[in-house]
DNA sequence: ACCTGAACACCGTTCAAGT
DNA sequence: ACCTGAACACCGTTCAAGT
């Protein structure tokens, strides 16, 4: 037997975290209180994660891994692509709805120069991006796709932090948006081709 | 003369309290360096605000009365609704890049139920709601002006938070998303007039 | 190698005491 | 009526001391 048996692991410590952040929102987790949900004290965390800005940065990494997996599962082989298309948009509020705190805590804490590698962000894009390609083309593709994420993106923003509150239904409105954007990018591609 | 002179004025804390924000972002303010900034102790502060939090909402309503005056001013008398649609549009994502730190903690720390009036909410939507309703008409302005500041509010969320670093250029990025968006509102009009 | 208690600087906030 | 110092509970973090 070691002398001093380990009491946590770094998965452990972030699961827990997780947890925390979910059941009593960002300001639920405090050091003091994550140590003592796993049975140790404050300062035993700094032998696992150099500062709390670390650890919540892994589990802002793992949101952006969770959204991007739920990004593919939308992504029905051989649809359509406006059916993916739209499917993959509903996706994208689904998950944002259903994991609200983490969702939020991911956008918005990663203000600074707290970004991930660049790969995280390909991943998350690129279904997406795929789609729209076969939509509008490869060349008009990328600036497409970022309003189509601004789009989603602002639409959960905005709905979680209940600035809808003129009354009507929310999901009719993200309905008739991103179909809205889909018949924008529909159009336009036609105006092009019938421009060549 | 007063035995006490006032040493402050709401007004003066809160200007003061906006300009560190500014300079030093959220964290820069704190209630110690804010009243040391006004010549006076923390616990002063606590004779012109209940707490902290009333006093960073009522910047945040700053934000919100500034951002319907830079809406209000956007819109061109006469205009055609195709330009003054666009234009608007632009000036919201103009607003919010040159207060990006204000514009981002006045819709993020509107989380919980700290929500203003409805009257404040109705000004910052009047303006673009009337030049959609010209677009789409009246019944349908709610759902699509819902779709268009999504799509402002989030491109600029997105862009503060440099989540858009993949390269190319966001104004014409944004000026495709804008463009697109339009031309799905003013495609779907159409539909709907053919089908009567 | 990992955990601990004690300590530090800081935070928002309360309150009795001053003027 | 307004401001003050002192105090409180809490926060993230450091570090020498334990095993």
């Amino acid at each position: 037997m070691s002398p001093y048996p380990v009491k946590v692991t770094v998965p452990a410590i972030v699961d827990r975290a997780r947890e925390m952040i979910v059941q009593e929102g960002y300001d639920g987790l405090t050091l003091a209180r994550l140590a003592a949900a796993l049975g140790i004290r404050a300062p035993s965390l700094y032998n696992h994660f150099r500062d709390k800005s670390e650890l919540v940065r892994e589990i802002n990494r793992m949101t952006y891994v969770a959204l991007t997996a739920a990004m593919m599962d939308a992504r029905i082989p051989d649809a359509e692509p406006v059916e993916a298309f739209l499917n993959m948009m509903r996706a994208y509020r689904g998950f944002a709805s259903r994991n609200a705190v983490l969702y939020r805590l991911a956008f918005v804490s990663m203000s600074d120069g707290e970004l991930f590698d660049r790969e995280v962000y390909a991943a998350l894009a690129q279904p997406m991006q795929e789609v729209v390609a076969q939509l509008c083309g490869e060349e008009r593709a990328l600036p497409v796709l970022r309003g189509a994420w601004a789009l989603a993106h602002g639409f959960a923003m905005l709905e979680m932090s209940a600035q809808f509150n003129r009354g009507g239904s929310l999901d009719e409105a993200y309905e008739a948006a991103i179909a809205t954007y889909l018949t924008g990018i529909i159009s336009r591609a036609n105006d092009d081709l019938l421009r060549l």
